[in-house]
DNA sequence: TGATTATATTCCTTAAAAGGCATATAGATT
DNA sequence: AATCTATATGCCTTTTAAGGAATATAATCA
């Protein structure tokens, strides 16, 4: 068994070059551009981008391993988000991220899926309907989340 | 042997993902830093990097492969620019890129070196030392830059 | 307790990338 | 023609990543 060295040592230092990794993949770049819009869980992402449970769920490890995204348990549900102190390099480039994505049909549809789950879902109530201070209120008290490495 | 298809069918379309592809290495990290100032040739990048020949040219080429860097010979060197016609996305990540460099040792060092070469070097003559249209009239007439795939 | 739901992890295969050594190529020089 | 210089390429090894099938885990439900 091996002890892994957690790749950030300090919230604030971000590599640069650990960014570009997480961001030169087609389903990292879609799902942190909906996480640009709200914390989601893992059955959007599932829905939204139409891909296997195991692909989403490989990719957010991926990016929970570099500190792009935080994570939070609410009963069954696992929700993601990005982190609320973001590295000043990491915040530029979600932002030109999100310019550069406007053209492009793939990302503007995941939005427009976004939009309709938004409106019509109902479980888990906790990840967009409600701000990040009101979620923490809810259901029983929360325990830190287990995840291994 | 294969054909290699051309990953840029056409000069505007420019795909996200490979910029992130191509951003998320270190030395063609700095190796765009530097092209963000001006042309440069491969031995430049050598004395700058301070990396191997194989290394530098071997990167060059997964740039140039993928459409963000191109080439002109000027006698036995190659002089590396990025491309004249940038795509939007290109443009806008080169400018994310400067903005995020500036706290980083390693790139501003680069910058100053290639700030102490311009004053220096006087061989090749035609990098930064003219501008583009300039550059063009060396020499003899210029021959079309033959590289494999 | 046993089943169900949501998500994570392990193991495997395949592909892509990085780096180095040796060698090839194109142009310049003698 | 032979040599030299600047740069590119082929071959090899190692590492990292991507994706899938099967299984594990944690919480909830009956």
């Amino acid at each position: 068994m091996l002890v892994v060295e957690p790749r950030l040592p300090a919230a604030e230092a971000m590599d640069l070059i650990q960014i570009y990794q997480c961001f030169c993949d087609r389903t990292r770049l879609r799902i942190l551009n909906l996480l640009a819009q709200s914390p989601l869980c893992v059955c959007h992402f599932q829905s939204i981008l139409d891909e296997p449970q195991v692909k989403i769920s490989k990719h957010l490890a991926y990016l929970r391993e570099r500190g792009m995204v935080s994570v939070e348990r609410d009963q069954n549900w696992m929700t993601y988000s990005l982190p609320e102190k973001r590295a000043p390099e990491l915040q530029t480039n979600l932002k030109c991220l999100q310019d550069c994505v406007q053209s492009d049909k793939v990302f503007a549809r995941d939005l427009k899926k976004l939009g309709l789950i938004q409106k019509n879902c109902c479980e888990p109530r906790t990840a967009f309907h409600k701000s990040a201070p009101d979620r923490r209120r809810y259901g029983k008290a929360k325990r830190p989340v287990h995840l291994r490495s």
